[in-house]
DNA sequence: GTCTATAGTATGATAGAC
DNA sequence: GTCTATCATACTATAGAC
């Protein structure tokens, strides 16, 4: 039996395909309603500015991504930390997961992420630290238990080359998976993607200063 | 003797600090023209247009880091290549040497290079690579040789890693610096950052798979 | 809830006087 | 080379009929 989509879905939908893919403010909501097949006027009858359709697509992946990570990190504090590629490890099924809300959801939801850091979305940065602010501590914890070795402030700035690295990737995804293709006949799934990332990152997260 | 710059000139400094800002997209020709004083018309008078003035921009970082980069990966080549942090410390000389063209010049080209990639600036993707793709072919092969136990697939997907963490905490550079020095106490100059990053870098490409 | 029509604003580009 | 004035186009948002 084939869903039949209400509006509100249908833009949800059509809106984060293109914000994954172009960014928000390079998006205009005629694209949006263009794709979705619903009325320009729609949009802001349902969500009521591009803002609140921004968040609430955001939200829409936060909440799915976020307290699957909490419980796994939750557990591992609870048994010990003992390595970075540990912590790192509790990101693949939540990531994974997220193909549940959409088949490209892991990709999107990074490129949103990236796109969130990028743009002038201070907004975005505040609505998520305001939300999950204590997921992200919590990962820092586990990182700094597994390095002990390490200051805070150089865990501080590794941490976001690692978030760079993966959200880089995925926003300028689509070519540099052409060129892969080209090069190497290779098609790079999420799931690839991440088994790639994680030996990179998990390195230079507990590389010596 | 305060140097008096051209029109066109002001043009191209105000243009690389909100380009680097803001990306190329989000920055108007009304903006530029507003901070370097000069007439909006003047903008299409010296350049044509606004793709023709992103790529000047472009141009002048290119030509003066590409060139340097080069002359330093092909004595390393000569004298033959062990390390990758000896590869990366090829380009910290060159990437600082642009605080000649302006005293951020290092992190404006970064910055640039993060939004010439993540925006949807394929033609500038095209020219990079026509005008400079030796040198990053020269690149490649001189990571290859330090680390022979990779593939090139795995080399290739390490280095679009290693070049988003490096852009991706440019552009979002001044939300990050404020945190950190709010946190830290800590001021991160371009020459700071990339000292931090090449530990991080070198170990995260040459790591076991 | 969905539509049309349009207000109000911003953009890149250009014609033409000086 | 530099200016004013303006065109053509795109955008978000909303009022009001159905």
């Amino acid at each position: 039996m084939a869903k039949v989509l209400k509006t509100k879905d249908k833009i949800l939908n059509a809106a984060e395909r293109l914000f994954a893919e172009q960014g928000f403010e390079h998006t205009s909501l005629r694209q949006i309603t263009g794709i979705a097949d619903v009325n320009l006027a729609s949009v802001n009858y349902h969500f009521g500015s591009k803002k609140a359709l921004i968040q609430a697509v955001m939200e829409r992946y936060h909440s799915a991504f976020m307290p699957e990570l909490d419980i796994r990190l939750v557990e591992l504090e609870a048994k010990g930390v003992t390595s970075t590629e540990q912590v790192l490890n509790c990101f693949i099924e939540p990531l994974l997961s997220l193909q549940r809300i959409n088949p490209n959801g892991t990709s999107i939801y990074l490129s949103l992420l990236g796109h969130a850091y990028s743009e002038i979305q201070g907004h975005l940065r505040r609505f998520t630290m305001q939300n999950f602010g204590h997921v992200v501590q919590r990962f820092l914890a586990c990182v700094q238990q597994a390095n002990p070795h390490l200051t805070l402030s150089t865990l501080f700035w590794r941490l976001h080359f690692t978030l760079g690295a993966t959200v880089f990737v995925q926003v300028s995804g689509q070519a540099l998976s052409e060129i892969a293709e080209a090069d190497f006949g290779e098609q790079a799934s999420a799931q690839d993607m991440i088994a790639k990332l994680i030996p990179f990152l998990a390195a230079g997260i507990a590389a010596p200063v």
